[in-house]
DNA sequence: TTATTTAGTTGACTTTGTCAACTAAATTTT
DNA sequence: AAAATTTAGTTGACAAAGTCAACTAAATAA
């Protein structure tokens, strides 16, 4: 392991990090913050969770997300319900608001990443996609 | 380009934005906030620079930035001058102490990025490299 | 059955980041 | 060259994001 290999890997993050962070900006002009979003996705993923479930996705103060979800359901987006097999935990759910706004944030993001992907040749795009493939593999299993 | 295809970017772009996540949060464990260390690691690239020239790179507001540098200023991180050739601008220059606060950041961040590689065979290292370059070249000269 | 852990909430913050209005120097327009 | 515009940076006044510790109540372990 050489020094300039560490070196490029830093600045792939470096590139990466503004990649990622302008396609957020973009979302972001919608009515939810970045935060937001985000647990909106992941309740979107599962169709009822815990905020436990969440917190062990997403990784965020719990306080933060216990007040954001008592937000969301004061803005009519979720549903809390005290779990029947744990008295403890809160079963959240979408309401029909709450899924339109996942999913039109969704679809912003699904645009964002077309417009990132259309001046790449069809070939390089293909490309792309094997090598993002390549490394999840290779990070996720680092023993192969 | 396939739905399923930019769903993957997306799936790589979440697996990713949290392993960067991960590595930052460590640097953080230092005195320096994030945004802070991303300044001073530009501070320490150029051996002097402006403040506009850390935010053509870094994309951050500019009274923020302006804020930052008083305070690394005041704890003795940089010197401020007047430029010479423009009479707005603000010649930035990291001391001693400052150099030394960059350099101690850079070397918690060579330490991650080798504990996230630490586990990986060599063989699938140089892979991993290669892949990066690959992306960052697609992404940068889409039209190739 | 007492002790510990776990899910979530609440209060009281700090840090991070934004917006608009401003000064002063530089540049462009007329 | 004078007036108008742009650019670099600063400041005030906030809003958003995120953290920390203390708490309740249910579940689990000793």
């Amino acid at each position: 392991m050489k020094i300039e290999d560490i070196q490029s890997v830093r600045d792939f993050n470096r590139f990466y990090t503004n990649i990622i962070g302008l396609l957020d900006n973009h979302i972001l002009d919608s009515s939810y913050s970045l935060p937001e979003a985000r647990v909106l996705f992941e309740l979107n993923r599962q169709s009822s969770c815990t905020a436990r479930e969440i917190l062990n996705v997403i990784k965020i103060d719990k306080s933060y997300l216990s007040r954001m979800l008592t937000q969301f359901e004061s803005s009519g987006l979720i549903r809390k319900k005290t779990s029947a097999e744990d008295g403890r935990a809160v079963q959240l759910t979408l309401t029909p608001k709450g899924k339109k706004a996942a999913y039109e944030l969704d679809t912003a993001s699904i645009l964002q990443i077309k417009n990132m992907l259309k001046p790449i040749s069809d070939q390089a795009q293909q490309q792309l996609l094997l090598h993002l493939q390549k490394i999840k593999l290779i990070l996720s299993n680092p023993l192969t």
